[in-house]
DNA sequence: GACAATTTAGTTGTGCACAATGTAGTTTGC
DNA sequence: GCAAACTACATTGTGCACAACTAAATTGTC
């Protein structure tokens, strides 16, 4: 087990990291899929669920900027719920270019199904409460990082 | 900190890290989308080269055992790959059944070209050597905690 | 009031991901 | 030796994600 801070090494700290952060994001995905499946819906309609649950109205805009979504996903994701029945659309009286949404009665009847989903999915993690919060943290760190685009230089040496 | 089925502070903290880990991934993947554009690979495409760069020749099964993936996902992307150039894909003939792949000269080429990737996104991620190893390893456990699907530990009671 | 620029959603096209199913090659049971 | 069971891939269908573009409404400027 001799780690020796080598150049080729680097790709392999890379893949390995970036690889571990996809197949995570995707391996969670699959344990909300067989959670979810009971209540109809998919994890990123799940999470736009749980926005509304917490605000409501929301336009299609807010609703992008709390998800980190655009309108080419969202727009197809929220007719899908609208068709479901679990959520309302209109236009905004006040700007016409807005649609607001909001849960109908299905849908905030759904959220006392819900209840125990979060438990559920924190127990399949299998971590701890602190490292939640401190991956949690860092994670969030390196969203903002990425997206914040070009970092100035790297610190190599 | 009795932990109540409905504890808002429960969801909170769930929805919190799932997004967390969701939109670190989709972030990520915008900044290998940028870095990787001018190589004409889309990550995942990035992923089953560097795997075999690495080893050559490796069946689907072998790739997907690898990276993660099924076939539904691995078949129309290693014809992506094929119809690129990339890569070449045969029948093995000791068993007809799989369809081995190796890169082609122009997807061994690519190698070189691509090497400086690792370091462009590792800075990018802001993170340091330190954070990024411990990183890796939390994410490699809960995929493989989520992976084994019962619930791990129930610490209830 | 007219018109250019901006904002907000929706649409189209490409690609990833997975469930369910189909198909051909291989192994096993008898 | 042959049918059943198994294996490796491919295909189909659904949904997410984003880039690029379009359409409609609003705002700013004159």
């Amino acid at each position: 087990m001799e780690e020796h801070p080598a150049d080729p090494r680097m790709m392999r700290l890379e893949a390995q990291l970036c690889f571990a952060l996809h197949a995570a994001s995707r391996a969670l995905d699959g344990v909300y899929r067989r959670e979810l499946r009971d209540l109809g819906l998919t994890y990123p309609q799940y999470l736009v669920m749980l926005v509304l649950w917490e605000r409501q109205p929301l336009s299609v805009k807010e609703l992008g900027a709390a998800l980190r979504l655009d309108s080419g996903t969202l727009s197809p994701l929220l007719k899908r719920l609208e068709a479901a029945g679990l959520v309302a659309r209109g236009r905004s009286t006040a700007d016409e270019r807005s649609v607001l949404v909001r849960p109908t009665a299905d849908g905030a009847a759904l959220r006392a199904r819900a209840a125990l989903v979060p438990e559920r999915i924190l127990a399949a993690t299998g971590l701890q409460a602190g490292e939640i919060a401190q991956l949690r943290q860092v994670l969030g760190r390196v969203t903002a990082t990425l997206d914040a685009g070009l970092p100035a230089a790297a610190p190599l040496g």
